[in-house]
DNA sequence: TCGATTTATGATAACGTTTCCAAAGATAGC
DNA sequence: GCTATCTTTGGAAACGTTATCATAAATCGA
């Protein structure tokens, strides 16, 4: 850093030196074969003697592409969306591409900001997770994207390839879990109504008790957005509720972080006094109190199927059909749960009514 | 996606639809005072009416920037490592830098491919994390380093700027609390000594013996990766030694991971048999089994340093003197920390002795 | 050895901007 | 109304590649 950086030797300079023109330079990088061997190694030479490197600039200029995708997430510092970057960049690279990544933190104007300045050669594709489906400036960008563009778990009624989890079956199946153990009492912290994880998770609680034939518990429904902060808040309000719940299914990995908070506030013992079922793995969901019940989905498979997705796009064209693909989750028992005290009781109860 | 997206328009469409020259609607976008007010109007409503946006690969040959920094970090799963990440985008984002991810998962050739790939014409500064110091090829990439660049928490014999924390003042600070509390049988899983955190750890750790005039317990020093199983292998190892520690340091917040699993599997309480010492505050530690001890540093700050220094460099240019910032940490206490039950047996075990 | 073919190379025009310079237009002073 | 000055514009040359096309060189068959 104490020299001066010389600039960049350029393909002139490399043609001049090796007493080519810069086409043979060209064709030495890029079409080898179409150069005689005693050429091709004087070129070469020259090339490693000025450290030459084709500018990126202007060959995704003269190329017409960036060999650059961006990746447009909520909350980079959230794990599973980190995996997903991680998986989609895996594949990505080894086809020539290199991520830009942008962290909105669900906040729009960031998000139409992002999906702007993308536009303009400065990607190739897009990836992405956007949390104001309904916001208009997203909207917009969104309705007049020219890059080919894969959504991550969400669904906007727009022809955009998508992935996305089946987050409603893997819920139900969870809840119904539960509800075979024996608990009626069930509450559920999750998104908001307004992004498809949240809908979605809420839907398939109702179902499981409706192909039951139970009544859901409305009341035991939270759906504010993701944030420690509502899991703390809403799982708090539920278990201090004049009939609060046996069982909690924290419906996102920051919402199970405020909610253990709150059980923990609560002094209640995970599973005898609460069963507790959470959705993807987490160094905390594993470890703490022991592993917990985890409705798991497949992050790696998600981020690579979205990358694949680009990629055929990129190559096939805006005339291909539009793809949807759902991803199934597994549900995963841990030792957070058990069947319910009250029920117990409750059975109990019933048994001294009728003997 | 059912429709063709048209190709975008040029300067050049804009100039003909305006009736102007290309350098008219040039100066109207970049230095719209030196266009006629007249002028201004027809060419931004023209610029409005086609959807023109300069393309961004013609501007950076143009200009010869890419307002683009690249970011190499080793795990981006690792919420600390994407705090980082974050803390600088936001800074640096107000400057017009859109970033450029590459996750090396301390893999020596792609941490030197990401910074071959950078180098012509791809970024304007890079800001990274070399976990493998003495390799060759990143040492030669690094040297050759045609870029502004700053280290994050690494300090190389190069010329480059850096800004690190002053992992041994903290780590010397949690050992001296421990040994304050009686412990002397302290163990300590970290990085290797091949990284600068880890060497720096290890030597905090020493140093708070040696400057109470103690004996050093080498054999309770681990240091092996970053990584949740080489946290629970060390701990595993040390908790079922001959002479096991009375508190365990997880210097890595991977490690304590894996640390937690092995204490979990020894059936050890915290603090009551096991007092904890952690660094760097994590969901985990913070919730299991209630706030652990932490050795905190504000990565808000490193991040946000880390674009400041990168941000002068690009300005200043390479005849700046090399900068490196050392950044403090805090030592907050939770509820994982208690004097050892040996200690306490012992010194009744000689109290009887003597008697 | 000579034309017919194939192969390798050079010259040059893009790609879409910005920026310099000169020319043209507007404005002001008298 | 005319020159001198200041603004505003157009034209054209970069920036560093790749790709097309024509030409030059090598190869081949007879």
């Amino acid at each position: 850093m104490t020299a001066a950086r010389q600039k960049p030797a350029t393909i002139r300079d490399v043609a001049r030196a090796a007493g080519v023109s810069v086409g043979t330079v060209s064709r030495t990088v890029n079409a080898p074969e179409t150069v005689r061997a005693a050429t091709l190694e004087r070129v070469r030479a020259t090339i490693a003697a000025l450290g030459f490197r084709p500018d990126a600039r202007a060959q995704s200029m003269r190329r017409r592409n960036t060999l650059t995708i961006g990746f447009i997430i909520n909350d980079i510092s959230n794990p599973l969306h980190a995996m997903l970057f991680k998986a989609a960049e895996i594949d990505l690279r080894e086809r020539g591409y290199s991520l830009h990544l942008v962290n909105t933190a669900g906040n729009a104007k960031r998000e139409a900001e992002a999906i702007e300045t993308m536009q303009h050669g400065r990607v190739d594709g897009i990836i992405m997770t956007i949390n104001n489906e309904q916001d208009r400036r997203c909207l917009d960008r969104l309705q007049s994207l020219r890059v080919p563009s894969v959504l991550l778990d969400r669904e906007i009624k727009l022809d955009i390839d998508a992935v996305f989890t089946d987050h409603a079956a893997g819920m139900e199946q969870a809840t119904d879990y539960l509800i075979g153990l024996g608990h009626r009492r069930i509450g559920i912290v999750t998104f908001g109504p307004e992004i498809l994880p949240g809908r979605e998770r809420i839907r398939g609680f109702e179902q499981a008790f409706l192909r039951r034939g139970l009544e859901v518990p409305h009341d035991l429904i939270r759906g504010h957005g993701p944030g420690a902060d509502f899991g703390f808040r809403d799982a708090s309000a539920l278990l201090q509720g004049p009939d609060p719940p046996t069982a909690l299914i924290a419906g996102g990995n920051q919402l199970l972080v405020g909610a253990l908070r709150a059980i923990q506030q609560e002094r209640l013992d995970i599973p005898a006094q609460l069963s507790v079922v959470t959705c993807d793995r987490t160094d905390l969901s594993a470890l703490y109190p022991g592993p917990l019940a985890v409705i798991v989905r497949d992050l790696d498979e998600m981020g690579r199927t979205a990358a694949q997705l680009l990629l055929e796009r990129i190559a096939g064209g805006a005339s291909m059909p539009v793809r949807r693909i759902r991803l199934p989750t597994t549900f995963v028992l841990g030792r957070s749960c058990a069947p319910p005290r009250a029920s117990v009781a409750t059975h109990a109860a019933e048994l001294t009514r009728l003997a």
